[in-house]
DNA sequence: TCTTGAACCTACAGTAGCTAGAGGGTGTAA
DNA sequence: TTACACCCTCTAGCTACTGTAGGTTCAAGA
């Protein structure tokens, strides 16, 4: 039997994470020492490092919660494991592509801004003349 | 004059954004009409433009707080401003590299499944067990 | 001048995914 | 028995907004 911080230490987790996942519901609520302390056995070691893994590839608790699901029903279809994976997959892409399009642009200032006042920064000036910008973004986050 | 709406439309932002970004000192406050609505001027639309810009190319607003900064003072070297870009592009290439690494190990499970049930999920698998991970991912978060 | 309806106002709550702190209780080894 | 690391609950905070409730203002048309 793990108590928390030992069930942390084995997955790379915070033990406030942990609490947090339990009272989101993604973590069953475990077993209690006499005292009122969470006591944790394989099943949970192997249900929070699938989590953890899931995190560390970019799924959401949401996206997670629906593959803890279908994990703890091995007779349903694998398509929609795949479906959501394929979806990870097509963001992780659209993410790519935008950030690929800010490096450019952030290259540009860079390697442009010759180092003098502010008053004639190209990074200021970019940021200012929108119309200067060579990339379109419409949309706001990484 | 501009109502907010107004300003709103021609910086692609939401009424709510430009309330919030005056609450946090982003924006100063602007002058009222009579029955106590905000007016905005050219002066408004440039730095809400600035700082829209800005924001999508992933600057914080924290950071965009500094190089508004440095904008209001034309006299200050550009060294900082500088600065701000360049941590902006680490930041950004370091995203990208990470992308890249979960994009390769995402492909490997949506190929590798098979599309039976989830008891022989690839997918499922790949998430259950780390150690098949090709990737080290100490880090969670695009 | 009056009315209508869109746009505005403040204040507060909620989003994701944690993280930190206060104030107290538990477990174990010396 | 005492020390001390660890655990408990509860609450608030983080980023960067977004949404809602309940009420007010503005401008155009009758």
């Amino acid at each position: 039997m793990l108590t928390i911080g030992t069930l942390a230490k084995k997955t790379g987790t915070k033990v406030q994470t942990i609490r947090y996942y339990e009272q989101i519901g993604l973590l069953p609520e475990p077993g209690r020492s006499a005292g009122g302390q969470r006591r944790y056995g394989d099943s949970e070691l192997d249900r929070l490092s699938f989590v953890r893994h899931a995190r560390q590839l970019g799924f959401s608790l949401d996206a997670i919660r629906e593959l803890l699901d279908l994990s703890d029903h091995p007779d349903k279809s694998c398509a929609e494991a795949d479906a959501i994976a394929r979806r990870q997959l097509k963001q992780v892409e659209q993410r790519m592509a935008r950030l690929e399009a800010l490096r450019t642009e952030l290259q540009r200032m860079v390697h442009e801004c010759s180092g003098g006042h502010t008053a004639d920064c190209r990074v200021l000036e970019v940021l200012r003349d929108h119309s200067e910008c060579l990339t379109d973004h419409d949309e706001i986050g990484a």
